[in-house]
DNA sequence: GCGTTCAATGTACCT
DNA sequence: ACAGGTACATTGAACGCG
């Protein structure tokens, strides 16, 4: 019988040595189906070399290996575009690959292995063009549940899933999750702190909390949570750092207490797979913590500032409760209550966080082939790396190895040196995806590169400005073709949406795709000239930033010829005075002579630039300040300076009144010597760049994390920690305190105001004549003020 | 021995 | 564990002084 499903996971199982493929799915009907795939074989590709017979070298092979091998086949395939002989090799446990790869290396006539290092459920999934979060029609048995897995239906395999042309999604039973542990001495361990707090939400609307005995035994807490997650048969079970925390903790924690935690569809307990992610078999299980790195907005990243964020809810409405004082809160008996709130209210969190970024990570997963699960914890690189991997296996290229590669760098962007000060009526252009657009001009890719030893190819080459690397013009390389048809399928994508309704499903599911196209589009370029890529070329990246400097610096000297003044300029962005005219003349004249678009972006009312590159703050029409590179964007800046800092530069860009900017930072330093800034705003966060034991300096933040350190706290590498200056004498990094263990007493507000409010308020007073010992002057100074039109350019 | 100078270290940002 | 270019604060050793 046909069988159409949407493919939520897969795993594999061994069987009778071999291994068979299981693909989680959902029916249209609802069904939850699993799909037993017995037919495929693992294989991998013995590349020969030049001159060997293939017929002779794979009756070798046979003779030698003949146990292990299920089928020898003679392919032709592609490796970096070169035509190669290869002989496919199957085998029947996957397990051998592996190890049958390497043998293989040794016998004369074969130059390389490949594709023996993807993984069998990836190698089904690619070879087979069956894809994550996707529909495909299969023709299957229906079978017997004899497995005693979780699923509606059981199927065997008769043929190959053969993927449809749909991007709607399924309906899925969601169930988010929180949870709370009791521990007196820092960091709980799973061999001596309870979980005291465990609570749900479901996609259903369904609320739970399971908690501990008054005596703080959580064997029935867990055994209750085990039984509601088994009776609610989740397709995500989603939660906040719980690849890191919650999985690993809930799993010792049982099998401390005597039990089994097997929630997923096969009754296994979870199993820590590649990428130190948490595999729950049958179940995508999502960690939003890995999503918080999609927004690089948010610099504290925690579940209530994700969801703060998003617009879920609101910290300054919800309260939040610090690690430390969970232990406190739950022995009280009124606090209690406040902390079963919260982890009430980071159960919504989660759940709220996954309705609004579900869409984007099953789109991500679709796109670059990768399952769910998988797609949010892999890194950029391999997101892009995976969507080549399967564009490759489609034209017949075969998936390079990864070769380790020695770090060499090469030049990139230029960025010019901005006219500090005001200006008014500001435009900025921007090359549209500049680095894609010149990959694809250029034809730069590994396989139409020509190194200096090569002769000149009949068919002509593009030679890049000062590297002078050459790429062959014809054929249409490997990057290329993936991104030409990364670039047509998001304007495929954004001109349906045109005529979808904004409000609609669909809408909303285009738009997170074209989210994702956009995102594997751009990294490509930083792909292409990362040593750890297969498809790694130095000479393609360093091309590509070559012509994108030759790109910038004849549009500049256009722009000039023409009359506009260019005030700043940053890899693919030109900042000039406005002229209506004249930037649409340099629009056409660029698009003719260099190939390339450029776009209006933005049209500053004002904007102003300090003597830095990277930094400067310009009022958009609307009212509203767009602020780049200063203090107020930046994580590591206590919230007292940033918002004076934005103020001020509010006071400048709107009134243009420095005076009334300075008088309203020394308000605020009085506030701060009178501590009527609110302590949380005193608050300093850095992160963790590596282990404490290995910083060749002492550095305030790190000595914030040994004090945390010694209470019990472990700390790990990509942790922010958050501190705050005490008054009293010696280095900076002696006064430090995590911020959860001081008082306001304690709190050196003269670091504040000497380091953090003047500095920031400074930065951008100084270019109007307000040095920071006139800021620090407790009365405002009249005389030598300028009229701020003496800073005004044009 | 003490203050000053400056390269090194470290973090976070921009495109 | 996608690229390079940049700003800035703090540390800590070298430096200068005499």
């Amino acid at each position: 019988m046909k069988v159409t499903f949407w493919l939520l996971e897969i795993n594999s199982e061994p069987r009778d040595g071999k291994a068979e493929l299981w693909l989680w799915g959902i029916a249209e009907n609802g069904e939850r189906v699993l799909i037993i795939d017995r037919n495929f074989v693992g294989y991998f590709y013995a590349v020969l070399a030049e001159g060997f017979d293939p017929a002779k070298v794979a009756d070798e092979i046979r003779k030698a290996h003949n146990a292990s091998i299920v089928k020898l086949e003679i392919a032709q395939r592609k490796l970096f575009g070169k035509s190669v002989q290869t002989l496919k090799v199957y085998c029947k446990n996957p397990d051998e690959i592996a190890r049958l790869a390497k043998a293989l290396r040794e016998v004369e006539g074969i130059e390389e292995c490949l594709e023996d290092d993807v993984r069998f459920t990836m190698q089904y999934l690619v070879s087979n063009n069956v894809v994550p979060c996707s529909w495909h029609e299969i023709d299957a048995d229906e079978a017997e549940n004899t497995l005693g897995v979780r699923a509606d239906k059981i199927y065997l395999a008769k043929s190959t899933p053969k993927l449809l042309e749909r991007h709607d999604t399924p309906a899925l039973r969601i169930l988010s999750f929180a949870m709370t542990c009791y521990s007196r001495e820092g960091s709980p361990k799973p061999d001596r702190n309870p979980i005291v707090i465990i609570s749900t939400a479901t996609s259903n609307g369904e609320e739970k909390q399971f908690l501990a005995r008054e005596d703080r035994d959580d064997k029935p807490l867990l055994e209750q949570f085990i039984g509601y997650v088994k009776k609610f048969d989740p397709d995500v079970i989603a939660g906040y750092g719980t690849n890191t925390t919650d999985w690993p903790y809930l799993k010792e924690r049982s099998s401390n207490l005597g039990l089994r935690l097997c929630i997923d569809r096969a009754c296994t307990e979870p199993h820590t797979s590649v990428y130190g992610h948490t595999s729950l078999t049958g179940i995508a299980n999502l960690d939003l913590a890995d999503f918080a790195d999609e927004f690089p907005d948010i610099k504290v990243k925690t579940l209530p500032n994700l969801a703060d964020y998003l617009g879920i809810m609101k910290t300054t409405q919800h309260p939040i409760i610090e690690d430390v004082d969970f232990a406190d809160y739950w022995e009280s008996k009124q606090k209690r209550e406040t902390l079963k709130t919260f982890s009430s209210e980071n159960a919504r969190r989660v759940k709220g966080v996954t309705a609004a970024l579900l869409d984007f990570a099953i789109q991500l997963s679709s796109l670059v082939g990768l399952p769910l699960d998988h797609v949010m914890t892999a890194a950029v690189g391999f997101r892009v790396e995976w969507f080549l991997i399967k564009h490759a296996q489609k034209i017949g290229e075969l998936a390079p190895k990864r070769v380790e590669q020695p770090y060499r760098p090469y030049a990139g962007g230029i960025v010019l040196k901005p006219q500090a000060g005001l200006h008014a009526n500001v435009a900025v252009l921007d090359f549209k995806s500049m680095y894609p657009n010149i990959m694809i001009t250029y034809n730069l890719s590994p396989d139409t590169y020509v190194p200096p030893t090569e002769q000149e190819p009949p068919e002509g080459t593009f030679e890049a400005p000062e590297v002078k690397h050459r790429f062959r013009k014809q054929p249409a390389g490997f990057y290329k073709e993936v991104l030409t048809y990364l670039i047509n399928t998001r304007n495929e994508i954004r001109t349906k949406m045109k005529t979808t309704d904004p409000k609609s499903t669909e809408y909303r599911i285009l738009d997170a795709r074209q989210k994702a196209v956009k995102v594997i589009t751009n990294a490509a370029y930083g792909y292409a000239g990362w040593t750890g890529a297969r498809w790694y070329r130095k000479p393609v990246a360093e091309a590509a930033s070559a012509w994108g400097r030759h790109t910038i610096l004849s549009a500049i000297k256009m722009a000039e010829q023409k009359g506009l003044r260019v005030i700043y300029g940053d890899t693919d962005s030109l900042f000039v005075a406005y002229e209506e005219k004249k930037t649409q003349e340099l629009e056409t004249q660029i698009k003719q002579e260099l190939g390339l678009e450029i776009e209006r972006d933005k049209l500053y009312t004002r904007i102003f630039f300090t003597e830095a590159k990277k930094r400067y703050a310009g009022l958009l029409p609307d009212g509203s300040l767009d602020i780049v590179g200063l203090e107020v964007i930046r994580g590591d800046w206590a919230e007292v300076a940033k918002k004076v800092q934005e103020h001020v530069l509010e006071i400048i860009l709107k009134e243009q009144a420095p005076n009334k900017a300075a008088d309203y930072v020394r308000g605020v330093i009085a506030d701060l010597r009178q501590k009527k800034v609110p302590f949380r705003d005193l608050i300093i966060w850095k992160t963790l760049t590596k282990p404490v034991e290995e910083y060749k300096i002492k550095a305030s933040h790190v000595e914030a994390a040994k004090a945390l350190s010694r209470k019990g706290w472990k700390m790990t590498v990509g942790d922010k920690v958050g501190y705050v200056i005490l008054a009293g004498e010696g280095r900076l990094y002696d006064r430090v305190k995590p911020y959860v263990f001081a008082t306001y007493d304690e709190i050196d507000a003269e670091y504040y105001v000497t380091k953090q409010v003047v500095p920031a308020a400074a930065r951008v007073l100084e270019f109007f004549g307000i040095t920071e010992e006139e800021l620090l002057k407790p009365q405002k100074k009249e005389s030598g003020a300028r009229s701020l039109m003496d800073f005004m350019h044009g």
